[in-house]
DNA sequence: TTTTTTATTAATCATTTGTTTAATTCAATT
DNA sequence: AATTGAATTAAACAAATGATTAATAAAAAA
C-alpha cells in the first residue's frame, strides 16, 4: 500500500517536512523547499503536482506514524494499565524531544483544515483500545474512580504534550536552554504516570 | 500608557485579530483584513505602518490580557490554594470557550517568533505568585507532596488548555458538535480541581 | 470663510509566489 | 549506435500581495 519514493522525491519530502514544521504551511514557499532540498523548483510540481498535494502527503504520513505508535502501546496485550501509562509517557516524551515542533504544527494545521484528519483510520481505535478497556475494568472492580474514558485519555496526552507546546513560555519563565528544558521534560516520564494513577485511584 | 484607538483603528484591529486567530499570520492577507473591517486597504498602512506592526500590536494586547487575568487569580489574597485552582479552571475554561482558537494561535505564532513574548512583563510573576507560595507552604506543612512549582503550574494549564487545542481530534473521535464539545469542557471545571488536588495530596 | 490638518480613496508599483512551458540532459531499451 | 522515455533545468507567466502615491473628501483650526 505504501508508495516507494525515489531519492529526489524523498529529498523534497524531507526538506518540505522540516520547513512545514518550522514555519507552517502558508509561510513556507516552494522556492525554499527547492533550495533546502537542492532540487530544481519545477521538480516539486513534476513529482507532487502542487504545494498543497505535497503538504497533504506529508501531513498524512506524519499523522499516520504518530497514531500507529500510539495505538501500538495502547493495545499491547501483555502489559497492565499502569505499565501502559508508563510506556506511553516514555515513548511520547522521547518522540516529542526528537521532534518538538510536531504537536503545535499538527494541531495548528488541523485547526485550519480539519479535513486532513478525517481521512485517518486509526482515530476511533483509541477509544476501543486495551488501555481504555483495562481502565473500565478497573472501575468495575472498584479500583479506579469512574470517569469518562475520553477524559482519561485526554488527561494523559495533555500532561505529556502540552508542556512541549509551551516551551517558548517555559524557557523564558525559567530561563532554560533547550537541554535544560529537555531535562525537565524527561523528569515527567516518571512523574506523569504517578500523577495519573493518583488521579484515578480511589 | 494604553493608547486610545479611533473607531477605524478598532475596526481594523478587530477584523485583523479575528482573521489572525482563524488563519494565522502568514495566511491572512491585508486585503482580507481591509474587506472584513470594511475599510480601504491603504488605511491599514496609514494607521499601522505594516501588516507586521499591526500583528505585533494585536499579539501583545492578546498576551497581555491573558496574562493579566491569569496573574489576577493567582495572586488573590483572600482565597485558599484549592479555591484558586477552582477559580482558575472556571475562568480559563470560560475564556477558552469564548475564544477557542486563541491557545493554538498564540503557541503557534510564538513558536515562529519567540521574540513577541520576550517583551511581556508579567511572565515571571507567575512563579512568584500567591498560588505558588501557598503550594510551597503546603509542602512544608507536609500536606502536599514535593514537586517543582513549574510542574505544578504546567499541569494545571495542561489539563485546562490542551483539550481545546485537540478539539478537531476529539470532535472527530467522539462525533461531537461544538455544543457537545463545550459541554465536555464544562464538565472539566469541576473535575480538574479534584484531579489536581489528588495529584498533590499525600 | 478661509486655511490647514487629518482621513479616505482609487490606482499603481515592485516583489513574491505557485505553477507551467519548452528545451536539454540522462538513462534505459532496442 | 540509435531511439525512446524519464529526469532535470532555466525561463517565463499570471495572479496575489504588501506597500505607496497622489488626489480628494472631511474635519478642525484660524
Amino acid at each position: 500500500m505504501k508508495k516507494e519514493y525515489s531519492e529526489t522525491e524523498n529529498k523534497i519530502k524531507t526538506a518540505a517536512k522540516s520547513l512545514f514544521l518550522k514555519k507552517g504551511y502558508s509561510a513556507t514557499t516552494t522556492r525554499e523547499i527547492a533550495k533546502e532540498s537542492d532540487i530544481n523548483l519545477a521538480l516539486l510540481n513534476y513529482y507532487f503536482t502542487s504545494k498543497w498535494k505535497l503538504f497533504e502527503i506529508i501531513m498524512f504520513e506524519t499523522l499516520y506514524d504518530f497514531l500507529s505508535k500510539m495505538v501500538e502501546v495502547y493495545n499491547d496485550e501483555k502489559t497492565s494499565l499502569e505499565e501502559k501509562i508508563k510506556l506511553t509517557c516514555e515513548k511520547y516524551i522521547d518522540m516529542t524531544i526528537a521532534e518538538p515542533l510536531l504537536p503545535t504544527f499538527v494541531l495548528n494545521e488541523l485547526k485550519n483544515n480539519p479535513t486532513s484528519f478525517l481521512k485517518m483510520p486509526s482515530t476511533k481505535m483509541i477509544m476501543k483500545s486495551k488501555l481504555v478497556v483495562q481502565y473500565q475494568e478497573g472501575v468495575k472492580k472498584g479500583i479506579y474512580t469512574k470517569l469518562e474514558p475520553i477524559h482519561f485519555v485526554t488527561n494523559i496526552m495533555s500532561l505529556i504534550v502540552f508542556p512541549f507546546m509551551c516551551s517558548p513560555i517555559l524557557k523564558k519563565m525559567e530561563k532554560l536552554n533547550t537541554k535544560e528544558f529537555n531535562t525537565l521534560m524527561l523528569e515527567r516520564k516518571k512523574s506523569i504516570p504517578k500523577w495519573i494513577i493518583k488521579m484515578i485511584k480511589k
